[in-house]
DNA sequence: TCGACATGCCTGCATATGCAGCTAATCTCG
DNA sequence: CGAGATTAGCTGCATATGCAGGCATGTCGA
């Protein structure tokens, strides 16, 4: 509708970018669903594997979630095996993420449905647009870090 | 880790989109929260308001998201008196949305969250950047319609 | 030492997301 | 007209998302 703000109009970022993200994570879904993982959960375990053994506060900052989210998130992998909580000896307060050798597995045979679905988008968008895409989500996530 | 894939690494496309759209859209919730509505109620009110009566279907294609999703998502803004839903005269199995007056009241008074949301995000990244981000993520999602 | 504050995580609540499978309505064609 | 295919939407299931508020732990100053 009319656009009475001082700027040029401009559509709505948020929806741009929600809309993108269901569409490229339905891409992944669909490749992780033989292997029983989500893209939500196959990312969540390599971040653990990646950052040692990190405390919930530390992933929830690295993925940009909220740290219940990310507490729910991890109860289906922990029922799984995949995953394991153990409270840090220095801080009680804080609990540290494993990955079970079970986990590592999973992750593992996962792979291939993720590489899958990363050359499906690649694919479909070309390599340079690939690219400035991953670059233009990391800079706007850069620019939009917590105040 | 290792990366065998035969063109160069390139990190999840996957995450990156979900990060930003978790960034994105906590920036408009929060905007948004004095107003009651979400990012996600607010987009939906927008397009039935913008697309006339559009069916179910119509709108979860305009949105890029599952049909069920968005009955779902229907159901709070019905329950607030928002958005009617009626059978189509033509096609018994089609239903037509609708705002009410209530609706486009809730959708109007909301507008400036939306706006302020809007702002601090263009701020942030810059106008040159806010631009080149959407278009690059239409351009994204153009080329990702569903086969 | 102990009270005030800060920190890390959790639960309760509400919404968001989509797949499988279902029902109802419509369409197609013999 | 009637059987089968198609279409539109819904419910059951499971996960994803985050805010408010609570509990336990830790820190620091009086």
């Amino acid at each position: 509708m009319d656009d009475p703000a001082p700027q040029p109009a401009l559509p709505c970022i948020c929806a741009r970018v929600r809309r993108t993200a269901r569409r490229v994570s339905q891409i992944y879904d669909r490749h992780l669903a033989a292997f029983g993982l989500t893209i939500s959960q196959f990312g969540i375990l390599g971040q653990i594997r990646s950052a040692g053994s990190p405390s919930i506060g530390e992933m929830a900052g690295r993925m940009v979630m909220d740290p219940t989210t990310l507490t729910r998130s991890l109860r289906p992998l922990q029922q799984r095996g995949y995953v394991v909580l153990a409270a840090d000896s220095q801080d009680r307060r804080t609990r540290r993420l494993a990955l079970t050798e079970a986990g590592l597995a999973a992750l593992r045979q996962a792979r291939p449905g993720w590489s899958a679905a990363q050359d499906e988008v690649r694919l479909a968008l070309g390599e340079e647009a690939s690219v400035a895409l991953v670059a233009r989500l990391d800079d706007t996530l850069s620019r939009l870090s917590p105040p």
